[in-house]
DNA sequence: AATTTTGGATTACGCCTGTAATCCTGCGAG
DNA sequence: CTCGCAGGATTACAGGCGTAATCCAAAATT
């Protein structure tokens, strides 16, 4: 079964790059110019900061590139939501040895929660158990 | 209100040295030794890697030393909670623009989560429900 | 046409990380 | 008394990361 993990499926996504990738997967194919613009006011980042973190993606499989005219197009190639995961596995193993339930016991307990996360999580929680008993 | 960001409460703590800050939590107050052996057949570490990292926190403040005749005791200096509420609010910023919930759907979605966390997690939302109505 | 802007290619640079190796010394084993 | 070993101090070293600067050519603007 070919699955997604012989082939460097998910490249390591850094810190910086993940806020690159974030307005890639939000706002799907781009430009370097796209990107700068989304991300000036929030960041101080330069430009060729933002080129660099777009051409180490790049270079390690998370964005495909298409040259249209002079200038390229950027396309996330990696799935958000995998990456996601993996990231919160990989979190949850580092931190809290892979248990689940302390990391949310610990945000509860410090108020990090509002009463509408409380609300969505409720379902989320209704829905895998549904699912579960199914 | 003097809180816990305008000194360093924290330091920042890599990958490797997690695995480190974690025995040292478990055990408490613990020898370079002590930690070599309860990392042995767990990971392949030689022991001067596991003091390099025991250096490293220590010189970062996470841990505290004491001289004990020629040897040195290491002790945790900062909080486990602290440290892993830091961790938990990078992360969920970083991967889920600090939203809880999508983590958790994620999670459940792709069934990683057991029966027992399921029940868990009930008891811990209910619980942070009651402190918000009250 | 001259100038500014844009964006790719190349290069930079210091810090952090993972993963040790070396050197040295006191302590316990023999 | 001697030798090995645990463990501190020092050093290593490549690769990743944050954060660009420089150089250059095409495109847009004046």
């Amino acid at each position: 079964m070919p699955d997604e993990d012989d082939i460097p499926a998910t490249p390591r996504i850094s810190d910086a790059e993940w806020t690159v990738m974030k307005v890639l997967w939000e706002r799907g194919t781009s430009t370097l110019g796209d990107v700068v613009r989304e991300l000036e006011g929030r960041l101080h980042w330069k430009p060729r900061t933002v080129q660099s973190l777009i051409r180490r993606l790049t270079e390690k499989g998370a964005l495909a590139v298409e040259a249209v005219g002079r200038e390229f197009r950027y396309t996330p190639a990696v799935d958000q939501n995998h990456c996601q995961l993996e990231e919160s596995r990989s979190f949850l193993d580092r931190v809290f040895n892979g248990r689940l339930t302390p990391f949310v016991a610990g945000l509860m307990e410090r108020e990090e929660v509002s009463k509408d996360d409380l609300a969505a999580l409720r379902e989320v929680l209704a829905q895998a158990e549904r699912k579960l008993k199914k």
